[in-house]
DNA sequence: GGAGTTAAGCGTCACTAAAT
DNA sequence: ATTTAGTGACGCTTAACTCC
C-alpha cells in the first residue's frame, strides 16, 4: 500500500498486483510523519531526505506533526528492467523482425488454405468451442510445404514410400476398392478394417519428413489448448501491467513537473530575497 | 449515410530468462 | 534439458471520429 524507500530495486507490481515502488525524490520531508492512505491505514514512517512516498490509492494524504496535509497523486514506477528490455540491441530486434517476416502468422496461412477450399473456414472468435476446432485443425494439418494428392474412386491410392515410417500414412497400406455413390471404401492392407470416405479423397503428403505433426495425439492437442489459454491470460495480464505502468509514468511526469515548477518558484523567491538583502 | 482513419483491445506466435 | 511465465510483434476486429 505504502512504501518508503530510497533505492530502485523494488518491483513495481508484486504478484498480487499491489503497487510497491520507489522513484526519485518527489516529496522530501525530513521529519517523522504519519502516512495515511485513503483506505484509512495509518503507518508511522520516518522519512529521510531523498526518499519518496508512493501510494497505490488516489486521494491519499500525508499528515505531518505540523498538521499540514498533502493530497498525493498515485505514482508507481517500474524498475529499470522494462526500459532495458526495450533497449535491446538493434540487430537483435532486426533479427526478430526478420524471422517474423519470414514466418507469416498462422491466420495468414489459414487464409491461404481457405482460398483453396481445402479446409473449412476457421473463425477466430475466441470462444472455447472455436479454439477447440482451431487447435484441432491446426494440429491435424501438415506443414505448409505439404502437397495434396487427389484420388478418384477406383484409382490406386499412392502413398509415400512404404519404407518411410510416416505415422498414419505410409505405415498403412491402403487400396481403394469399388466406389459407392459419392465416396470410396478404404481397406487397410493386411487387416480387416475398412471405412467409407465420402467424396473425393485428398491425401496430404508431408514432403519434409516431419513426422511429428502428421497426426497429433489427443493429449498433444489438449496441451496446445492449455498453452494457448495460459498464454491468452498471460497476454491479458501483461497488457494490464503495461497500461498501469504507462499510467504511472504519466502520473510521475505530472508530479515531477509540479515539483519542478515549485522549485523554480522557490529559487526565484530566494533570489529576490538575496538581492533585496544585498542592496540593503 | 458511407468511406476512410485512428486508437484500443484481443489472440497468437516466437522468443527469452528463470525455474525445475 | 525441459517447462513455464512474461513480453514484443503481428494481424485482425471494433468502436469512435472525421470528412465528403
Amino acid at each position: 500500500m505504502v512504501e518508503e524507500n530510497g533505492n530502485h530495486d523494488s518491483d513495481p507490481l508484486d504478484s498480487k498486483g499491489i503497487s510497491v515502488t520507489c522513484v526519485q525524490s518527489v516529496i522530501q520531508p525530513n521529519q517523522q510523519s504519519v502516512i495515511q492512505s485513503a483506505t484509512g491505514n495509518i503507518q508511522p514512517t520516518v522519512l529521510t531526505k531523498g526518499n519518496v512516498i508512493l501510494v497505490s490509492k488516489p486521494n491519499s494524504v500525508i499528515q505531518t506533526p505540523q498538521g499540514s496535509l498533502q493530497t498525493l497523486q498515485v505514482v508507481v514506477e517500474a524498475h529499470g528492467s522494462d526500459d532495458e528490455d526495450s533497449l535491446s540491441p538493434q540487430n537483435n530486434i532486426k533479427k526478430r523482425r526478420d524471422i517474423l517476416s519470414h514466418s507469416p502468422s498462422r491466420r495468414k496461412i489459414e487464409n491461404n488454405l481457405n482460398t483453396g477450399e481445402i479446409f473449412p473456414k476457421i473463425e477466430s472468435s475466441g470462444s472455447d468451442c472455436d479454439s477447440n476446432l482451431d487447435s484441432e485443425l491446426s494440429s491435424h494439418s501438415i506443414s505448409v510445404s505439404s502437397h495434396y494428392q487427389s484420388v478418384l474412386p477406383n484409382e490406386p491410392l499412392h502413398l509415400p514410400s512404404q519404407n518411410e515410417d510416416v505415422q498414419g500414412l505410409s505405415t498403412i497400406t491402403m487400396t481403394t476398392t469399388g466406389s459407392t455413390t459419392g465416396g470410396t471404401i478404404l481397406h487397410y492392407a493386411g487387416q480387416d478394417g475398412q471405412f467409407f470416405v465420402p467424396g473425393e479423397i485428398v491425401v496430404m503428403q508431408n514432403t519434409n519428413n516431419d513426422t511429428t505433426n502428421t497426426v497429433l495425439p489427443e493429449d498433444q492437442a489438449k496441451k496446445r489448448e492449455i498453452r494457448l489459454l495460459k498464454n491468452r491470460e498471460a497476454a491479458r495480464e501483461c497488457r494490464r501491467k503495461k497500461k498501469e505502468y504507462i499510467k504511472c509514468l504519466e502520473n510521475r511526469v505530472a508530479v515531477l513537473e509540479n515539483q519542478n515548477k515549485a522549485l523554480i518558484d522557490e529559487l526565484k523567491s530566494l533570489k529576490e530575497l538575496y538581492c533585496s538583502q544585498k542592496t540593503e
